[in-house]
DNA sequence: GAAATAAATGTAATCGATTACAATTCGATT
DNA sequence: AATCGAATTGTAATCGATTACATTTATTTC
């Protein structure tokens, strides 16, 4: 591969008058113009990005934070994400920590090592400490799950709300028995929906009971199908399942599908509207977050702050969306 | 953030003694080495990858090519790519080309300007051209989707065969009737599944028929969902589909599910195994590839690659997996 | 046509690492 | 103590671009 020396001499210029024709265009003779950019198609040259990166210290990348693809959530956001750093110049970079500590670290070090000019966490299993160390150096965002009282401006939605919201309409559709599956209660957003859902159950005076609560070991479909064979197996079964992800309600689904005495219709009520959720049997009632645009939004966050900019967080509106499996 | 300079400085040494300590360790006194770990403890220092990577001319990047990755299809092989890269010390770019030609473009200069080392295929909607060009001067592997007779390396399964079994798993059931739900035929896959279907039509001596295969624009659920529906109006309606993939069969699935009237069952096989489709009503019949580890020897492909090995072609064994959508 | 000004181009330092080669230090041997 | 060889360390070139500054060339003005 040419260099952009052997451009320079083919072409009878400097090498400096090479990289303004690749740069900033002023400055440069229409024939010197039109000599190098012949060396350039003769040669077959393209720029290396190692060296100019090198010169410029930014590599143009950017580093997304995920548990795993796996989840169809990420998706959508990943989208709008890309779409806006493509039309920046920049790249994206997916990384799947699978909540490993140690594939954190590999990603923490490429932002050190300048391979990468900032982040956008989706990760709630993120290591927040380490995090906010690196957010001290680095453009750090954070995208959908966040810290509250913390320094790193995030986007998300708001999780409270929408839970109850959620709660509050199995509750009109006459459920009084509603249980909840969640995930581990250390994440934020596990604890605001569990929030959202117990000051919908007190508004109405609904007894919140331990028993319909269950906490998942992760989002996965099986943990749905699992929890929710757990709350059939109750004496007192609840009538209605708000479910703090779509892979978990979709999961749900399919255990009271299998149960096929279990003759009374269950509601139930899941979180993120992925693709999926139109396609089961019934069709599932979810809460649906703009994903695209928080995807967009959060990386003009992350390029304001590589500018150096300040940037406000923000929280974007959620809407539910109401399908068959809450029209049993 | 310090550089290599400043820890030399710091520790009394030079540049050079410093770059052993980081790197083949050898050759260096244990009184300096501690000196110079001291050095990068105490100003915190983290190599430039971009001034090693320009000295070494290599990024330790391996760029992935897919349409989207909305498809579930893909989340194990990445699965599977990423482990082999990290375990060999590079990273992975997910692209997502989003069939866009323009966006290959930016993918295939990062190459070029050598941010990265490599790049793995996963995209049907790929420019051969293109791509082959690239091959030529840089290291490339197909996965899944691939080129008969071209000169890229590839790894795959045998897709035709595979169609074959699922479609005869469908006439061993006494259908006689069997549509084809498959997307543009300038994919090869799709090519070579409908091969497939038609090789076990003809061995059953059952006839071909045009209003029976309907191609569709896309691989999403609905996309599949119109197929069926259009199936379902034909005055013969077949009695079995296949489709060449799980997102399409399960939107045909749901088509079924919305079709109340049609009280006689349809077979249904996919193509895939993701994991969606244990999750459906009826659960999915289908054909499994072994996903993890096809991207995991993809990398280990590229990998070789890169060191300037030859490669061999590599055909994989998938399996038939039964579920109630055939079961009826 | 000479001087002043503007435009075009070139020279060389720079970014942060690696590494061939040279220089130095050290210990062992005689 | 002198010599030799091995081990350690340093010097400086290098990767491929960008860009401040210097220099040359072209254009304008009187």
């Amino acid at each position: 591969m040419a260099n952009i020396q052997q451009i320079a001499k083919r072409a009878g210029v400097s090498v400096a008058t090479v990289s303004r024709v690749l740069n900033h265009a002023t400055s440069v003779s229409p024939k010197t113009r039109s000599k190098v950019e012949e060396a350039i198609k003769e040669l077959n040259y393209e720029p290396s990005m190692l060296g100019r990166n090198l010169r410029n210290s930014e590599s143009r990348l950017l580093l997304v934070l995920l548990p795993t693809i796996a989840n169809p959530f990420y998706t959508e956001i990943i989208n709008g994400i890309q779409d806006t750093a493509i039309a920046s110049d920049y790249n994206i970079l997916l990384c799947e920590t699978d909540s490993k500590p140690e594939r954190e670290n590999i990603y923490f070090n490429m932002v050190k090592n300048k391979l990468a000019d900032g982040v956008i966490s989706m990760d709630p299993t993120v290591n927040m400490q380490r995090l906010n160390e690196l957010a001290e150096h680095y453009p750090v965002i954070l995208c959908s799950e966040y810290e509250e009282k913390g320094d790193i401006p995030y986007i998300t939605v708001d999780s409270e709300l929408a839970a109850y919201q959620a709660v509050k309409h199995l509750i009109k559709l006459g459920n009084e028995k509603i249980a909840l599956i969640t995930s581990d209660e250390k994440f934020l957003y596990a604890r605001m929906r569990r929030l959202g859902y117990e000051r919908a159950l007190k508004e109405f005076d609904l007894p919140i009971r331990d028993e319909w609560i269950y906490h998942t070991k992760g989002l996965e479909f099986q943990y749905g199908v699992h929890a929710m064979r757990m709350l059939l197996k109750q004496e007192d079964k609840p009538t209605a399942v708000f479910a703090v992800s779509d892979t978990l309600a979709i999961g749900a689904l399919k255990a009271i599908n299998m149960e096929r005495e279990s003759s009374d219709p269950i509601a139930i009520v899941g979180f993120d509207n992925i693709s999926f959720s139109s396609m089961t049997n019934p069709t599932l009632t979810t809460i649906s977050q703009p994903m695209y645009t928080m995807g967009c939004q959060a990386t003009e966050m992350l390029l304001g702050r590589i500018k150096g900019e300040k940037v406000e967080n923000i929280v974007l509106d959620h809407e539910l969306i109401i399908r068959e499996s809450t029209m049993v």
